[in-house]
DNA sequence: TTGCAATTGAGATTAAATTATAATTAGGAG
DNA sequence: CTCCTAATTATAATTTAATCTCAATTGCAA
């Protein structure tokens, strides 16, 4: 069984880089927790020992690599999730609360594939962001 | 029939804000041209003359009044394209050429309201990007 | 073990977006 | 039409996420 260890390892080596320690400790903890994250909270749960360059710098590689994604900005900060064993998803996002919600909707994913091949667009990447407000924040609308 | 200068001073008037030379400027500016626009372009477009600080100003607001929209950011700028007159569509955005390809998909909207209703979401705005490359860049992408 | 290119942290830098301020102005009241 | 005042403007300063610089350090292949 293949790890996200050894899929950052091989895209390391492929590319005559190396796996440092802040690199696989940057690894581990984004794995080890299933919320979505933005540097500053990974800094923070790091317990601020690597610095925030390193995190940027090794945050591209694991794009790179595609180990995790970008999922949106939110306040002038990027959110990030793990991809690495997830299979695609979409999310919708509570203006008041912050809350993230996570769907899949198969019939969305093969419509946007059928646009794509009408337009002759080689498509990389979707995102499907929708925001408003979640059941417990449009109940306490009015508050 | 009611024009977009109607709307955003009607805007303006219910909250107690004025119609100056610089909105007009700048609403006429948006509204005489149909492609997507960040604010750099604007203000070249508008000779310059008006500052930068009263441009973000004024989108704010014509956002709040729903006359234009973010739509993407891309090489972190924002960019914005009016909604005013035109019906909902999302976008397939090329990462070579930037180029910006519109479509709708009504059984995609469909869809997404039904994944709302499940989950008792209510949403303000959804936005869907595919990027990728266009038919052009596709063919091109050897050389 | 050695050598060197890759990596790190600290701090400087960049650039989009926002804010403070003093002068100016739109537009309603009279 | 004139007056008055809160809103608006431009300029310049500020904020802040993200990137870059550079000297010291280190992974790792030979």
């Amino acid at each position: 069984m293949v790890t996200a260890d050894d899929k950052f390892g091989e895209y390391l080596k492929s590319k005559g880089l190396k796996f440092t320690p802040e690199r696989r400790a940057i690894l581990k903890e984004i794995f080890s927790f299933h919320e979505h994250f933005n540097v500053d909270q990974l800094y923070e749960r790091l317990g601020r020992r690597i610095s925030r360059a390193t995190i940027y710098r090794t945050l591209s590689l694991l794009i790179e690599s595609k180990l995790i994604e970008e999922i949106f900005r939110c306040q002038d900060r990027t959110s990030y999730e793990h991809i690495f064993g997830h299979p695609h998803h979409d999310h919708m996002l509570c203006i008041k609360c912050g809350k993230v919600i996570e769907f899949r909707e198969d019939k969305i994913e093969k419509l946007q594939k059928a646009v794509c091949e009408r337009h002759n667009f080689k498509s990389v990447e979707h995102r499907l962001v929708i925001k408003g407000y979640c059941e417990e924040c449009a109940k306490n609308k009015g508050t």
